[in-house]
DNA sequence: TGAATATACGGAACATCGCTCCGTTTAACA
DNA sequence: TGTTAAACGGAGCGATGTTCCGTATATTCA
């Protein structure tokens, strides 16, 4: 995708770049894998052979390189959002099945859902790229669900997806947590509320 | 209880040593009210007007010193378990209560939350000692509301503190998720679960 | 009171980050 | 093949947690 659109308005880039672009994006995601996504951007320049300029005039930072590395599956996660909500049998179940996906990927890169918290201002980009594709998707199935009557209402997908991910940050370093099952507590607790019209628990 | 301790086997500390203690207990509370218990060392150093080397003799890593600093609210949040146990009406509306005990601690310390999730190792200690002192009081709890019916069985305390607090991390920053929300929607999903098995009950 | 000594202190120094800067290399094109 | 703009590499910067060690001093004992 980055790759084509040059064909547009900009000059098309050179054959190094595009060439290195995708090298730095093979050794980020093995890198990624092996250390998760906290690995030094060093590492990730020497395991690509470039130096850390390159790294850094492809991806203005740590957090643009990691979002690059899981593009497609963001991409895959929100094109699973629609077809469930039309395949499953009712949308509760279709939030159910999606909420799983976006948890297993989160959970099998080391230090994603952390990332995603996104209090550093570096990761605010990370943060952003994640919560703007799948938000909507998210809040989609949930307004559904809500329609449909089987959860509370004024969950926005932000809200949910904020929760989730915070449910599974550092849950892969942790046997005795198990951030699936917490998720599912959750996502119960959201059909367990609709009996209150009133929003605020607390206050 | 550091101090007190010392009359004991080992030779009682110097007065220096004590005073700097509590000089850096001051400082390091004011600085992390400023600026989040992510504040460099240096900076607590600073406004104690003592050396890095004072700080780190007092407290080998920066998460003792965390931890010292909130020590006594700690304790406050781990008194509160029995009592709410025996004044609430049910064993469900003391873990309702005791939770918004704990989240309203987390909250309005910057960044306590997303320092409890003890990625990085230096952080274990500030894991440990939270925990250690309120998963036993939190489990008790839970297992009081399982006995009573109230909430589906299997979830440990260390498994609902974790989910709280990881619920907590960043949301003092993010003016668009409800930490407190969240909890509650996670609390009802403890409770709702058990319909599975026990349909009747509505509260 | 005046050494003697263990204890504590201060802050420079080290290792590790993310990120920037700039002199050098090289692809693209005429 | 020569020109030029794009891309490269990696030293360097500032910040951070932590360690080290020479210096200062509280305490003790004669």
């Amino acid at each position: 995708m980055t790759d084509q659109e040059q064909g547009g308005g900009a000059p098309r880039k050179r054959a190094d770049a595009r060439r290195n672009e995708q090298v730095l994006l093979d050794a980020a995601a093995a890198v990624f894998v092996e250390s998760g996504v906290d690995a030094p951007v060093r590492a990730i320049a020497a395991r690509a052979g470039v130096g850390m300029g390159t790294v850094y005039r492809h991806f203005p930072t740590r957090a643009d390189l990691v979002t690059a590395v899981y593009r497609h599956q963001i991409e895959a996660c929100a094109e699973a959002g629609p077809r469930l909500l039309a395949t499953s049998d009712t949308p509760y179940d279709a939030l159910v099945e999606w909420s799983g996906l976006f948890v297993g990927f989160l959970v099998t890169k080391h230090g994603l859902a952390a990332a995603m918290q996104g209090d550093s201002a570096g990761f605010q980009a990370l943060h952003a790229s994640f919560l703007d594709r799948l938000v909507p998707v998210c809040g989609e199935i949930l307004r559904a669900a809500e329609d449909a009557g089987q959860i509370t209402a004024g969950i926005g997908g932000y809200q949910l997806m904020r929760a989730i991910g915070n449910l599974c940050a550092g849950a892969e370093s942790d046997p005795g947590y198990d951030a699936e099952r917490m998720v599912g507590v959750l996502l119960a607790g959201l059909r367990g509320d609709r009996r209150r019209s009133d929003p605020g628990v607390r206050g």
